[in-house]
RNA sequence: GGGCCCGUAGCUCAGUGGUAGAGCAGUGGACUUUUAAUCCAUCGGUCCUCGGUUCGAAUCCGAGCGGGCCUACCA
Protein backbone atom coordinates (compact mmCIF):
# COMPACT_ATOMS: atom_id res chain seq x y z
CA UNK A 1 0.00 0.00 0.00
CA UNK A 2 1.19 3.49 -0.80
CA UNK A 3 3.48 4.99 1.65
CA UNK A 4 7.31 4.14 0.64
CA UNK A 5 7.40 1.88 3.30
CA UNK A 6 4.26 0.17 2.99
CA UNK A 7 5.03 -0.59 -0.79
CA UNK A 8 8.48 -1.66 0.11
CA UNK A 9 6.81 -3.74 2.58
CA UNK A 10 5.00 -5.23 -0.04
CA UNK A 11 7.64 -5.72 -2.39
CA UNK A 12 9.50 -7.57 0.91
CA UNK A 13 6.67 -9.74 1.03
CA UNK A 14 6.88 -10.68 -2.83
CA UNK A 15 10.85 -11.48 -2.11
CA UNK A 16 10.27 -14.01 0.78
CA UNK A 17 7.29 -15.61 -1.42
CA UNK A 18 9.93 -15.89 -4.33
CA UNK A 19 12.24 -17.73 -2.35
CA UNK A 20 9.96 -20.19 -0.50
CA UNK A 21 9.10 -21.27 -4.52
CA UNK A 22 10.71 -24.64 -5.21
CA UNK A 23 10.02 -24.06 -9.36
CA UNK A 24 13.53 -22.75 -9.63
CA UNK A 25 12.66 -18.74 -8.50
CA UNK A 26 15.57 -17.90 -6.39
CA UNK A 27 15.04 -14.11 -5.85
CA UNK A 28 18.38 -13.48 -6.31
CA UNK A 29 20.62 -15.80 -8.75
CA UNK A 30 24.13 -15.80 -8.88
CA UNK A 31 24.39 -17.22 -12.60
CA UNK A 32 21.70 -15.67 -15.46
CA UNK A 33 21.32 -17.36 -18.49
CA UNK A 34 21.36 -15.07 -21.24
CA UNK A 35 22.55 -15.74 -25.11
CA UNK A 36 21.69 -12.44 -25.93
CA UNK A 37 20.86 -8.50 -25.42
CA UNK A 38 18.35 -6.84 -26.35
CA UNK A 39 19.73 -5.23 -29.34
CA UNK A 40 21.51 -9.11 -30.26
CA UNK A 41 17.89 -10.93 -30.20
CA UNK A 42 16.47 -8.23 -32.62
CA UNK A 43 19.35 -8.75 -34.61
CA UNK A 44 19.62 -12.10 -34.89
CA UNK A 45 15.89 -12.26 -35.70
CA UNK A 46 16.19 -9.95 -38.62
CA UNK A 47 19.22 -11.68 -40.31
CA UNK A 48 17.23 -14.90 -39.86
CA UNK A 49 14.25 -13.45 -41.46
CA UNK A 50 16.48 -12.00 -44.10
CA UNK A 51 17.50 -15.81 -44.99
CA UNK A 52 14.12 -17.09 -44.78
CA UNK A 53 14.63 -19.58 -42.15
CA UNK A 54 11.48 -21.23 -41.40
CA UNK A 55 12.15 -20.93 -37.62
CA UNK A 56 12.84 -18.00 -35.80
CA UNK A 57 16.39 -18.60 -33.37
CA UNK A 58 16.07 -19.25 -29.62
CA UNK A 59 17.44 -16.58 -27.52
CA UNK A 60 17.19 -16.14 -23.98
CA UNK A 61 17.74 -12.22 -22.74
CA UNK A 62 18.00 -10.12 -19.57
CA UNK A 63 16.92 -6.85 -18.51
CA UNK A 64 14.78 -4.79 -16.19
CA UNK A 65 11.20 -5.04 -16.71
CA UNK A 66 10.07 -1.36 -17.33
CA UNK A 67 6.57 -1.99 -17.73
CA UNK A 68 3.64 -4.53 -17.76
CA UNK A 69 0.27 -5.25 -19.18
CA UNK A 70 -1.61 -8.05 -17.87
CA UNK A 71 -4.93 -9.30 -19.06
CA UNK A 72 -5.93 -12.53 -17.50
CA UNK A 73 -4.32 -15.62 -18.91
CA UNK A 74 -1.43 -13.50 -21.01
CA UNK A 75 0.43 -10.62 -20.13
CA UNK A 76 3.17 -8.24 -22.00
CA UNK A 77 6.31 -7.13 -20.05
CA UNK A 78 8.51 -4.59 -21.36
CA UNK A 79 12.19 -5.35 -20.73
CA UNK A 80 15.55 -3.12 -21.09
CA UNK A 81 19.12 -4.01 -20.80
CA UNK A 82 22.04 -1.61 -21.62
CA UNK A 83 21.16 -2.33 -25.43
CA UNK A 84 17.90 -1.36 -25.43
CA UNK A 85 14.35 -3.12 -24.76
CA UNK A 86 12.47 -5.81 -26.13
CA UNK A 87 9.07 -6.72 -25.30
CA UNK A 88 8.43 -10.20 -23.79
CA UNK A 89 4.97 -12.50 -24.19
CA UNK A 90 3.77 -14.67 -21.43
CA UNK A 91 0.65 -16.77 -22.17
CA UNK A 92 -0.59 -18.92 -19.42
CA UNK A 93 -1.31 -21.85 -21.89
CA UNK A 94 2.66 -22.10 -22.39
CA UNK A 95 3.81 -21.46 -19.20
CA UNK A 96 1.40 -23.28 -16.88
CA UNK A 97 1.50 -22.67 -13.32
CA UNK A 98 5.41 -20.12 -13.73
CA UNK A 99 2.89 -18.04 -15.64
CA UNK A 100 1.38 -17.26 -12.03
CA UNK A 101 4.48 -16.08 -10.45
CA UNK A 102 3.68 -12.92 -12.59
CA UNK A 103 1.80 -12.00 -9.33
CA UNK A 104 5.03 -11.56 -8.14
CA UNK A 105 6.92 -9.33 -10.33
CA UNK A 106 7.24 -5.65 -10.04
CA UNK A 107 8.16 -2.74 -12.21
CA UNK A 108 11.95 -2.40 -11.39
CA UNK A 109 12.60 -6.02 -11.31
CA UNK A 110 15.10 -7.80 -13.42
CA UNK A 111 13.56 -10.50 -14.99
CA UNK A 112 15.40 -13.40 -17.46
CA UNK A 113 13.21 -14.95 -20.13
CA UNK A 114 14.13 -17.43 -22.83
CA UNK A 115 11.86 -18.59 -25.77
CA UNK A 116 11.80 -17.88 -29.94
CA UNK A 117 11.25 -14.29 -31.12
CA UNK A 118 8.02 -13.48 -33.71
CA UNK A 119 6.03 -10.40 -35.16
CA UNK A 120 2.96 -9.54 -33.17
CA UNK A 121 0.05 -7.93 -34.97
CA UNK A 122 1.05 -4.62 -34.68
CA UNK A 123 4.77 -5.46 -36.04
CA UNK A 124 6.66 -5.40 -32.71
CA UNK A 125 9.64 -7.70 -32.42
CA UNK A 126 8.33 -10.14 -29.32
CA UNK A 127 9.93 -12.80 -27.28
CA UNK A 128 7.42 -15.65 -26.53
CA UNK A 129 8.35 -16.89 -23.42
CA UNK A 130 8.83 -20.47 -23.15
CA UNK A 131 10.76 -20.07 -19.55
CA UNK A 132 11.46 -16.65 -17.26
CA UNK A 133 12.52 -16.15 -14.12
CA UNK A 134 12.83 -12.97 -11.92
CA UNK A 135 16.91 -12.63 -11.30
CA UNK A 136 16.47 -9.60 -8.82
CA UNK A 137 13.71 -8.18 -6.94
CA UNK A 138 13.58 -4.85 -6.29
CA UNK A 139 12.41 -3.05 -3.36
CA UNK A 140 11.13 0.29 -4.10
CA UNK A 141 9.36 1.41 -7.19
CA UNK A 142 10.87 3.01 -10.50
CA UNK A 143 10.05 6.61 -11.21
CA UNK A 144 7.05 6.90 -13.02
CA UNK A 145 6.87 5.66 -16.33
CA UNK A 146 5.75 8.74 -18.42
CA UNK A 147 7.25 12.23 -16.76
CA UNK A 148 10.38 9.90 -15.22
CA UNK A 149 11.76 12.03 -12.47
CA UNK A 150 12.98 15.62 -13.26
CA UNK A 151 13.38 16.88 -9.56
CA UNK A 152 17.02 18.57 -9.60
CA UNK A 153 18.00 17.06 -6.56
CA UNK A 154 17.10 13.63 -6.91
CA UNK A 155 18.08 13.16 -10.31
CA UNK A 156 21.77 14.88 -8.49
CA UNK A 157 21.82 12.72 -5.52
CA UNK A 158 20.32 9.29 -6.83
CA UNK A 159 22.14 9.48 -10.55
CA UNK A 160 20.71 5.72 -10.81
CA UNK A 161 17.16 6.85 -10.83
CA UNK A 162 17.99 9.80 -13.54
CA UNK A 163 20.11 7.11 -16.01
CA UNK A 164 17.17 4.91 -15.57
CA UNK A 165 14.59 7.30 -16.31
CA UNK A 166 15.85 9.76 -18.61
CA UNK A 167 17.90 8.63 -21.81
CA UNK A 168 19.35 12.24 -21.98
CA UNK A 169 21.21 11.45 -18.64
CA UNK A 170 22.65 8.05 -20.52
CA UNK A 171 23.26 10.10 -23.26
CA UNK A 172 25.66 12.92 -21.53
CA UNK A 173 27.57 9.94 -19.66
CA UNK A 174 28.05 8.12 -22.88
CA UNK A 175 29.13 11.40 -24.73
CA UNK A 176 31.69 11.82 -22.02
CA UNK A 177 33.23 8.57 -22.34
CA UNK A 178 33.47 9.02 -26.05
CA UNK A 179 35.32 12.56 -25.50
CA UNK A 180 37.83 10.73 -22.51
CA UNK A 181 38.10 7.95 -25.28
CA UNK A 182 38.64 10.63 -28.02
CA UNK A 183 41.18 12.57 -26.10
CA UNK A 184 42.99 9.72 -25.63
CA UNK A 185 42.92 8.65 -29.44
CA UNK A 186 44.53 11.79 -30.28
CA UNK A 187 47.32 12.02 -28.27
CA UNK A 188 48.02 8.29 -28.87
CA UNK A 189 48.35 9.01 -32.06
CA UNK A 190 50.60 12.04 -31.69
CA UNK A 191 53.28 10.01 -29.72
CA UNK A 192 52.28 10.78 -26.36
CA UNK A 193 52.29 8.37 -23.38
CA UNK A 194 49.65 8.28 -20.58
CA UNK A 195 51.14 8.39 -17.26
CA UNK A 196 49.47 8.59 -14.16
CA UNK A 197 51.09 10.87 -11.17
CA UNK A 198 50.50 11.43 -7.05
CA UNK A 199 47.27 12.77 -5.69
CA UNK A 200 48.57 12.67 -2.60
CA UNK A 201 51.39 15.92 -2.33
CA UNK A 202 53.47 17.38 0.03
CA UNK A 203 52.88 20.37 -1.79
CA UNK A 204 49.64 21.41 -4.00
CA UNK A 205 51.27 23.05 -6.75
CA UNK A 206 51.08 23.90 -10.48
CA UNK A 207 48.23 26.34 -9.82
CA UNK A 208 46.73 28.85 -7.77
CA UNK A 209 43.72 27.46 -5.65
CA UNK A 210 43.35 26.52 -2.29
CA UNK A 211 43.84 22.81 -1.46
CA UNK A 212 41.89 20.12 0.45
CA UNK A 213 44.52 18.89 3.34
CA UNK A 214 44.20 15.48 4.60
CA UNK A 215 46.38 13.40 6.77
CA UNK A 216 48.77 10.51 6.63
CA UNK A 217 48.42 8.44 10.03
CA UNK A 218 51.47 6.54 9.51
CA UNK A 219 53.50 9.19 8.88
CA UNK A 220 51.57 11.81 10.91
CA UNK A 221 51.98 14.27 8.69
CA UNK A 222 49.71 16.71 6.10
CA UNK A 223 49.08 15.70 2.97
CA UNK A 224 47.23 18.04 0.14
CA UNK A 225 45.17 16.94 -2.75
CA UNK A 226 46.63 17.87 -5.86
CA UNK A 227 45.20 20.82 -7.61
CA UNK A 228 47.06 20.51 -10.93
CA UNK A 229 49.38 17.77 -12.35
CA UNK A 230 51.95 20.00 -13.99
CA UNK A 231 54.71 19.87 -11.79
CA UNK A 232 54.98 15.79 -11.70
CA UNK A 233 54.36 15.95 -15.67
CA UNK A 234 57.46 18.52 -16.07
CA UNK A 235 59.53 16.04 -14.12
CA UNK A 236 58.80 13.46 -16.22
CA UNK A 237 60.27 15.75 -18.67
CA UNK A 238 63.89 15.88 -17.08
CA UNK A 239 63.28 12.43 -16.76
CA UNK A 240 63.38 12.32 -20.77
CA UNK A 241 59.64 11.49 -22.41
CA UNK A 242 59.51 13.60 -24.77
CA UNK A 243 55.59 13.69 -25.06
CA UNK A 244 53.79 13.12 -21.62
CA UNK A 245 49.84 13.42 -20.76
CA UNK A 246 47.25 12.60 -17.94
CA UNK A 247 43.99 12.48 -17.46
CA UNK A 248 43.79 13.44 -13.63
CA UNK A 249 40.80 14.36 -10.91
CA UNK A 250 42.15 17.57 -9.22
CA UNK A 251 40.38 18.93 -6.32
CA UNK A 252 40.21 22.83 -5.21
CA UNK A 253 38.80 24.42 -1.76
CA UNK A 254 36.75 26.26 -3.26
CA UNK A 255 33.25 27.63 -4.38
CA UNK A 256 30.73 25.02 -6.09
CA UNK A 257 28.90 26.68 -9.01
CA UNK A 258 26.85 26.13 -12.09
CA UNK A 259 30.78 25.46 -13.57
CA UNK A 260 33.20 24.45 -11.06
CA UNK A 261 32.87 21.36 -8.88
CA UNK A 262 35.15 20.82 -6.35
CA UNK A 263 36.72 17.71 -7.73
CA UNK A 264 36.90 17.78 -11.27
CA UNK A 265 39.09 15.93 -14.38
CA UNK A 266 42.13 18.15 -15.79
CA UNK A 267 44.31 17.26 -19.06
CA UNK A 268 47.50 18.45 -19.29
CA UNK A 269 49.74 17.95 -21.91
CA UNK A 270 53.85 19.01 -21.81
CA UNK A 271 55.33 18.24 -25.38
CA UNK A 272 59.23 18.65 -25.40
CA UNK A 273 60.99 20.69 -27.95
CA UNK A 274 57.92 22.99 -28.38
CA UNK A 275 56.77 26.57 -27.37
CA UNK A 276 52.92 27.75 -27.23
CA UNK A 277 52.09 28.42 -30.60
CA UNK A 278 52.73 24.45 -31.37
CA UNK A 279 50.58 24.08 -28.71
CA UNK A 280 48.14 26.23 -30.00
CA UNK A 281 47.96 24.73 -33.57
CA UNK A 282 47.74 21.17 -31.18
CA UNK A 283 44.78 22.08 -29.44
CA UNK A 284 42.71 23.78 -31.95
CA UNK A 285 43.08 20.01 -33.23
CA UNK A 286 42.66 17.87 -30.06
CA UNK A 287 39.07 20.01 -29.52
CA UNK A 288 38.15 19.70 -33.26
CA UNK A 289 38.83 15.81 -33.16
CA UNK A 290 37.02 15.46 -30.10
CA UNK A 291 33.95 17.29 -31.32
CA UNK A 292 33.89 15.23 -34.42
CA UNK A 293 34.10 11.92 -32.56
CA UNK A 294 31.48 12.97 -30.10
CA UNK A 295 28.83 15.13 -32.31
CA UNK A 296 29.69 14.51 -35.60
CA UNK A 297 29.88 18.02 -36.55
CA UNK A 298 32.28 21.07 -36.31
CA UNK A 299 29.07 22.76 -36.04
CA UNK A 300 27.63 22.89 -32.31
CA UNK A 301 24.21 24.48 -30.88
CA UNK A 302 24.17 25.86 -27.83
CA UNK A 303 21.13 27.61 -26.70
CA UNK A 304 21.12 30.26 -28.26
CA UNK A 305 24.30 30.49 -29.47
CA UNK A 306 25.68 28.49 -32.70
CA UNK A 307 29.64 27.70 -32.47
CA UNK A 308 31.70 27.27 -35.57
CA UNK A 309 34.43 25.10 -34.87
CA UNK A 310 35.37 24.91 -38.35
CA UNK A 311 36.11 28.57 -39.01
CA UNK A 312 39.67 29.39 -37.99
CA UNK A 313 40.08 29.97 -34.74
CA UNK A 314 40.18 33.82 -33.60
CA UNK A 315 43.50 35.37 -32.26
CA UNK A 316 44.03 38.14 -29.70
CA UNK A 317 46.14 39.05 -27.06
CA UNK A 318 45.42 40.18 -23.73
CA UNK A 319 46.29 43.85 -24.06
CA UNK A 320 44.71 44.21 -27.35
CA UNK A 321 41.44 42.46 -25.98
CA UNK A 322 41.08 44.14 -22.61
CA UNK A 323 41.56 47.30 -24.94
CA UNK A 324 39.08 46.48 -26.92
CA UNK A 325 35.89 45.82 -24.22
CA UNK A 326 37.41 47.92 -21.77
CA UNK A 327 39.48 51.07 -23.08
CA UNK A 328 42.05 50.00 -20.38
CA UNK A 329 45.27 49.89 -21.59
CA UNK A 330 46.62 48.06 -19.02
CA UNK A 331 50.60 49.13 -19.79
CA UNK A 332 49.72 52.53 -19.02
CA UNK A 333 49.19 51.51 -15.48
CA UNK A 334 51.70 49.77 -13.16
CA UNK A 335 49.66 50.73 -10.30
CA UNK A 336 47.14 48.39 -8.49
CA UNK A 337 45.10 51.43 -6.94
CA UNK A 338 44.82 53.09 -10.44
CA UNK A 339 43.64 49.73 -12.02
CA UNK A 340 41.00 49.33 -9.28
CA UNK A 341 39.53 53.00 -9.36
CA UNK A 342 39.16 52.32 -13.37
CA UNK A 343 37.52 48.72 -12.48
CA UNK A 344 35.15 50.74 -10.37
CA UNK A 345 34.34 53.16 -12.29
CA UNK A 346 33.01 50.53 -15.46
CA UNK A 347 30.96 48.76 -12.17
CA UNK A 348 33.28 45.73 -11.00
CA UNK A 349 33.78 45.29 -7.96
CA UNK A 350 36.68 44.69 -6.62
CA UNK A 351 38.21 44.27 -2.92
CA UNK A 352 40.04 47.33 -2.29
CA UNK A 353 43.38 44.94 -1.05
CA UNK A 354 43.28 43.39 -4.78
CA UNK A 355 46.67 43.43 -5.96
CA UNK A 356 47.05 44.32 -9.57
CA UNK A 357 46.83 40.99 -11.23
CA UNK A 358 43.72 40.42 -9.54
CA UNK A 359 42.21 44.00 -10.55
CA UNK A 360 43.05 42.76 -14.41
CA UNK A 361 41.88 39.79 -13.80
CA UNK A 362 38.38 41.49 -12.47
CA UNK A 363 38.07 43.23 -15.69
CA UNK A 364 39.27 40.64 -17.86
CA UNK A 365 36.19 38.10 -16.19
CA UNK A 366 33.72 40.29 -15.72
CA UNK A 367 34.10 42.69 -19.40
CA UNK A 368 35.80 40.28 -21.50
CA UNK A 369 35.21 36.66 -21.29
CA UNK A 370 31.90 36.67 -21.52
CA UNK A 371 31.75 38.06 -24.60
CA UNK A 372 34.01 35.63 -25.95
CA UNK A 373 31.54 33.02 -27.51
CA UNK A 374 33.10 31.71 -30.78
CA UNK A 375 36.85 30.06 -30.12
CA UNK A 376 39.21 32.80 -29.15
CA UNK A 377 42.86 32.28 -28.28
CA UNK A 378 44.26 35.12 -26.13
CA UNK A 379 47.62 35.53 -26.24
CA UNK A 380 50.70 37.36 -24.40
CA UNK A 381 49.93 37.13 -20.49
CA UNK A 382 51.17 39.40 -18.12
CA UNK A 383 54.16 37.93 -17.01
CA UNK A 384 53.50 39.13 -13.25
CA UNK A 385 50.25 36.21 -12.58
CA UNK A 386 52.26 33.69 -15.21
CA UNK A 387 54.99 32.13 -12.64
CA UNK A 388 55.32 28.99 -14.28
CA UNK A 389 55.51 30.20 -17.90
CA UNK A 390 58.79 32.00 -19.92
CA UNK A 391 58.81 35.49 -20.44
CA UNK A 392 59.21 36.11 -23.90
CA UNK A 393 62.28 37.10 -25.08
CA UNK A 394 61.22 40.14 -26.81
CA UNK A 395 58.98 41.54 -23.86
CA UNK A 396 60.28 40.19 -20.82
CA UNK A 397 56.56 41.87 -19.30
CA UNK A 398 54.79 39.09 -20.99
CA UNK A 399 54.73 35.48 -20.32
CA UNK A 400 54.82 33.24 -23.51
CA UNK A 401 50.93 32.15 -22.50
CA UNK A 402 47.86 31.69 -24.21
CA UNK A 403 44.37 30.81 -23.12
CA UNK A 404 41.74 29.31 -25.04
CA UNK A 405 37.73 30.58 -24.52
CA UNK A 406 34.33 29.91 -25.75
CA UNK A 407 31.39 30.70 -24.60
CA UNK A 408 32.58 32.81 -22.28
CA UNK A 409 34.71 30.49 -20.07
CA UNK A 410 38.29 29.37 -20.47
CA UNK A 411 38.24 25.89 -21.51
CA UNK A 412 42.40 25.56 -22.18
CA UNK A 413 45.38 27.22 -20.62
CA UNK A 414 48.86 27.20 -21.96
CA UNK A 415 52.41 28.10 -22.27
CA UNK A 416 56.19 27.96 -22.84
CA UNK A 417 57.24 26.31 -19.70
CA UNK A 418 59.68 27.92 -17.72
CA UNK A 419 63.01 25.63 -17.56
CA UNK A 420 65.32 27.75 -16.27
CA UNK A 421 65.68 26.80 -12.86
CA UNK A 422 67.08 30.41 -11.30
CA UNK A 423 64.69 32.31 -13.00
CA UNK A 424 62.06 30.06 -11.75
CA UNK A 425 63.02 29.82 -7.90
CA UNK A 426 62.66 33.28 -7.99
CA UNK A 427 59.21 33.63 -9.59
CA UNK A 428 58.12 30.87 -6.51
CA UNK A 429 60.32 32.73 -3.82
CA UNK A 430 57.98 36.30 -5.21
CA UNK A 431 54.93 34.10 -4.74
CA UNK A 432 55.57 33.03 -1.53
CA UNK A 433 56.60 36.45 -0.23
CA UNK A 434 52.98 37.41 -1.65
CA UNK A 435 51.36 34.61 0.29
CA UNK A 436 52.94 35.93 3.42
CA UNK A 437 51.54 39.07 3.09
CA UNK A 438 47.84 38.17 2.70
CA UNK A 439 47.22 36.32 -0.86
CA UNK A 440 46.45 32.37 0.24
CA UNK A 441 46.29 31.56 -3.65
CA UNK A 442 49.80 31.56 -4.91
CA UNK A 443 52.32 29.59 -6.34
CA UNK A 444 55.04 28.28 -3.50
CA UNK A 445 58.36 26.85 -3.55
CA UNK A 446 58.41 23.34 -4.14
CA UNK A 447 62.21 22.49 -3.55
CA UNK A 448 61.34 19.21 -4.76
CA UNK A 449 60.85 20.42 -8.46
CA UNK A 450 63.46 23.00 -8.65
CA UNK A 451 65.74 20.25 -7.50
CA UNK A 452 64.66 18.63 -10.76
CA UNK A 453 64.48 21.53 -13.01
CA UNK A 454 68.00 21.79 -11.98
CA UNK A 455 68.77 18.51 -13.41
CA UNK A 456 67.94 20.18 -17.03
CA UNK A 457 64.57 20.30 -18.52
CA UNK A 458 63.97 20.55 -22.15
CA UNK A 459 62.26 24.30 -23.36
CA UNK A 460 58.51 22.27 -24.12
CA UNK A 461 55.01 23.74 -24.16
CA UNK A 462 52.21 22.17 -21.86
CA UNK A 463 48.69 22.80 -22.06
CA UNK A 464 45.96 22.28 -19.79
CA UNK A 465 42.03 21.52 -20.64
CA UNK A 466 38.82 21.27 -17.87
CA UNK A 467 37.67 17.95 -19.04
CA UNK A 468 34.30 19.10 -17.81
CA UNK A 469 33.91 22.24 -19.91
CA UNK A 470 34.93 20.49 -23.14
CA UNK A 471 31.98 18.11 -22.27
CA UNK A 472 30.18 20.57 -21.67
CA UNK A 473 31.29 22.53 -24.78
CA UNK A 474 29.96 18.97 -26.95
CA UNK A 475 27.28 18.11 -25.42
CA UNK A 476 25.44 21.65 -25.29
CA UNK A 477 24.69 21.57 -21.39
CA UNK A 478 25.18 24.75 -19.66
CA UNK A 479 25.73 23.18 -16.01
CA UNK A 480 28.98 21.17 -14.41
CA UNK A 481 26.59 18.97 -12.72
CA UNK A 482 24.93 17.47 -15.67
CA UNK A 483 28.45 16.39 -17.03
CA UNK A 484 29.40 15.24 -13.68
CA UNK A 485 27.98 12.15 -12.95
CA UNK A 486 27.83 12.54 -8.88
CA UNK A 487 28.30 15.87 -8.55
CA UNK A 488 29.13 17.87 -4.74
CA UNK A 489 26.27 18.40 -2.64
CA UNK A 490 25.40 19.59 0.75
CA UNK A 491 24.95 16.89 3.33
CA UNK A 492 21.02 16.42 3.29
CA UNK A 493 19.65 18.15 6.60
CA UNK A 494 16.39 19.36 7.43
C1' G B 1 28.28 36.05 0.78
C1' G B 2 23.80 38.82 -1.85
C1' G B 3 19.09 38.57 -4.94
C1' C B 4 14.98 35.80 -7.09
C1' C B 5 12.34 31.15 -7.28
C1' C B 6 11.04 26.16 -5.54
C1' G B 7 9.87 22.15 -1.49
C1' U B 8 2.10 18.81 -1.23
C1' A B 9 1.23 10.69 -1.92
C1' G B 10 6.74 6.23 -4.17
C1' C B 11 6.89 9.50 -9.11
C1' U B 12 4.70 13.82 -12.05
C1' C B 13 1.73 17.74 -10.51
C1' A B 14 -3.04 20.75 -9.06
C1' G B 15 -4.80 23.21 -4.76
C1' U B 16 -3.01 30.57 -2.43
C1' G B 17 -7.51 31.45 4.50
C1' G B 18 -12.75 27.13 5.42
C1' U B 19 -13.50 18.78 5.26
C1' A B 20 -5.97 17.77 1.36
C1' G B 21 -6.83 16.31 -4.64
C1' A B 22 -5.67 14.07 -9.87
C1' G B 23 -2.76 10.89 -13.16
C1' C B 24 0.88 7.05 -12.92
C1' A B 25 2.66 3.24 -9.51
C1' G B 26 0.38 -0.14 -5.54
C1' U B 27 -3.83 -3.56 -3.81
C1' G B 28 -8.53 -6.60 -5.23
C1' G B 29 -11.45 -8.01 -9.54
C1' A B 30 -12.55 -8.61 -15.26
C1' C B 31 -9.75 -9.51 -19.66
C1' U B 32 -5.24 -14.70 -24.34
C1' U B 33 -1.85 -9.51 -29.30
C1' U B 34 -0.93 -5.30 -25.53
C1' U B 35 2.65 -1.35 -26.05
C1' A B 36 1.21 5.60 -21.68
C1' A B 37 -3.35 -1.38 -22.56
C1' U B 38 -8.55 -0.84 -21.05
C1' C B 39 -12.67 -1.22 -17.45
C1' C B 40 -14.64 -1.57 -12.10
C1' A B 41 -13.33 -1.00 -7.02
C1' U B 42 -9.73 0.51 -3.49
C1' C B 43 -5.39 1.82 -0.25
C1' G B 44 -2.18 5.86 0.35
C1' G B 45 -0.19 12.44 3.42
C1' U B 46 5.13 15.05 9.23
C1' C B 47 1.52 19.61 2.74
C1' C B 48 10.41 20.36 4.21
C1' U B 49 11.19 21.83 9.80
C1' C B 50 10.26 25.05 13.93
C1' G B 51 7.71 29.23 15.65
C1' G B 52 3.97 33.16 14.96
C1' U B 53 -0.85 35.55 13.18
C1' U B 54 -6.00 33.72 12.96
C1' C B 55 -12.14 31.00 15.33
C1' G B 56 -9.51 28.23 11.48
C1' A B 57 -2.95 27.82 7.94
C1' A B 58 -0.56 23.48 2.66
C1' U B 59 -2.09 28.69 1.84
C1' C B 60 -0.32 34.68 5.47
C1' C B 61 4.35 36.26 8.51
C1' G B 62 9.39 35.04 10.71
C1' A B 63 13.54 31.85 11.28
C1' G B 64 15.96 27.49 9.71
C1' C B 65 17.16 23.17 6.29
C1' G B 66 17.67 21.47 1.21
C1' G B 67 17.60 22.57 -4.07
C1' G B 68 17.64 25.65 -8.76
C1' C B 69 18.88 30.17 -11.41
C1' C B 70 21.45 34.87 -11.31
C1' U B 71 25.47 37.32 -8.93
C1' A B 72 30.06 37.26 -6.19
C1' C B 73 34.46 34.24 -5.40
C1' C B 74 37.48 31.00 -8.53
C1' A B 75 44.74 30.85 -13.15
Amino acid sequence: MPTEDELRAQRLAKRARLMQLDAGFPAYPARVERTHTAAAAVAAFEASEAQGDAVAPAVAVAGRVTAQRLMGRAAFVDLRDGSGRIQLSLRRDNLGESFDALDLLDLGDFVEAGGTLFRTRTGELTLAVERWRIIAKALRPLPEKWHGITDTETRYRQRYLDLIANERAREIARKRAAVLAAIRDWYHAHDYIEVETPVLQEHAGGAAARPFVTHHHALDRDLYLRISLELHLKRLLVGGFDRVFELGRVFRNEGISRRHNPEFTLLESYEAYADYEDVARNVESLVKHVALAVTGSLQLVHGEHALDLAQPWARTTYREVLREHTGIDYTQHADAARLRALARERGVPVDEHASWGTALDALMSALVEPKLIQPTFIFDYPAEFSPLAKRKADDPALAARFELFALGYELANAYSEQNDPVEQRERMRDQAAKQASGDDETELADEDFLLALEYGMPPAGGLGIGVERLVMLVTGEPSIREVVLFPAMRERGG
